[in-house]
DNA sequence: AACTTAACGTAGCGCCCGCTACAAGCACAA
DNA sequence: TTGTGCTTGTAGCGGGCGCTACGTTAAGTT
């Protein structure tokens, strides 16, 4: 006999994978059950609701984007703030990341309208990103919790501005920031 | 006889109330009707589609977000940017602005999608609060552009941490960023 | 007075939504 | 062998969706 958790294992990349490319919009159970091949029958009976569904997938997929994170470590620390985010920002631009960026920003919609699974998905891939920066601070930096803390601020703005096409903006803005001179 | 252009002008308030209250993620032909005192049919009579209807509606509030802006313009020029930062984020957090920040993300994530009418908007309204802020720049400041693009970045980055709940992450990294020593 | 046209109501189309009722298939324990 | 309960397929419910067909009213125009 089949246990049902495996089912569930089995099909939480496929739903990832559909919604990482289509948008959390747009996924309604028959859809999302096409992609899991297997039917809205089964992914209710797997899930329990759709509300469940999407609550698990997204905490699968902020597992999948800490995996991710760990993946792009580099094994060198980087000397200067500027690097840090220099790295960070390069990651963002990576093809692989884009997915997940576009889903990022409905996550973040969903978390401003009080929604708490979207709330719960933002928080845990904010707190992996920010574990992440911590850990990559200059070896010498007077405050790296601070510092990680400015960091992140100035990435996900830049990383908005870039979402609605403002990223020459942000680069101007990073370039003025004197972040090379930290 | 009252023509077309009166009744869309007359109808665009209304729908606006109504998306900022409970956002464009839920906004269908009928509640917008209901909300603006009339039917889906007219709705579409006079805007031709939904689509047409809510690029309207986004242009509209984008305005609407532009007039507001223009109405919290301090008469005194701040001495310095982080006094601009902190105007601008006290607005941010003040709660008749809490409507279009909600929207502001639904409206984030559509442009990240790539819809048009979506970035359009949200381009609009980038483009107004970074020409404040540019306006707002110390009158001594050696990099009044640059200033602005670096404060836009930091401000946009401050209002999704704070969105997400994260805003004391944010804080903390205002704090260490040495804003107050510019 | 006859005609035109913008403005609006009523009713309903076909489609998709989340979800459910019901029964059948299956592995297992008694 | 007979339950017993987990898994799955078929079919469909009530309802909301964007949109449309069609008729009516009322204000101009000629």
């Amino acid at each position: 006999m089949v246990k049902p958790i495996l089912s569930r294992e089995l099909l939480l990349p496929r739903l990832a994978a559909y919604v990482l490319s289509t948008g959390l919009g747009h996924a309604s159970l028959r859809p999302l059950a096409k992609a899991a091949e297997t039917s809205d029958r089964m992914l209710l009976y797997h899930f329990g609701s759709k509300d469940v569904l999407i609550a698990d997938l997204l905490g699968y997929i902020a597992k999948i984007y800490a995996a991710a994170l760990d993946a792009a470590i580099g094994s060198e620390r980087p000397a200067t703030r500027a690097e840090v985010a220099s790295r960070i920002l390069a990651q963002g631009e990576a093809p692989q990341m884009q997915p997940f960026l576009a889903l990022w920003w409905e996550i973040v919609a969903g978390a401003a309208r009080g929604e708490a699974s979207y709330r719960a998905a933002a928080q845990a891939m904010t707190d992996e990103l920010l574990g992440w920066l911590e850990g990559q601070m200059p070896a010498d930096d007077p405050d790296p919790r601070g510092g990680a803390r400015y960091l992140l601020t100035l990435i996900e703005g830049t990383l908005m501005l870039s979402a609605i096409g403002h990223g020459d903006t942000a680069r101007d803005g990073l370039l003025a920031s004197g972040l090379h001179r930290l």
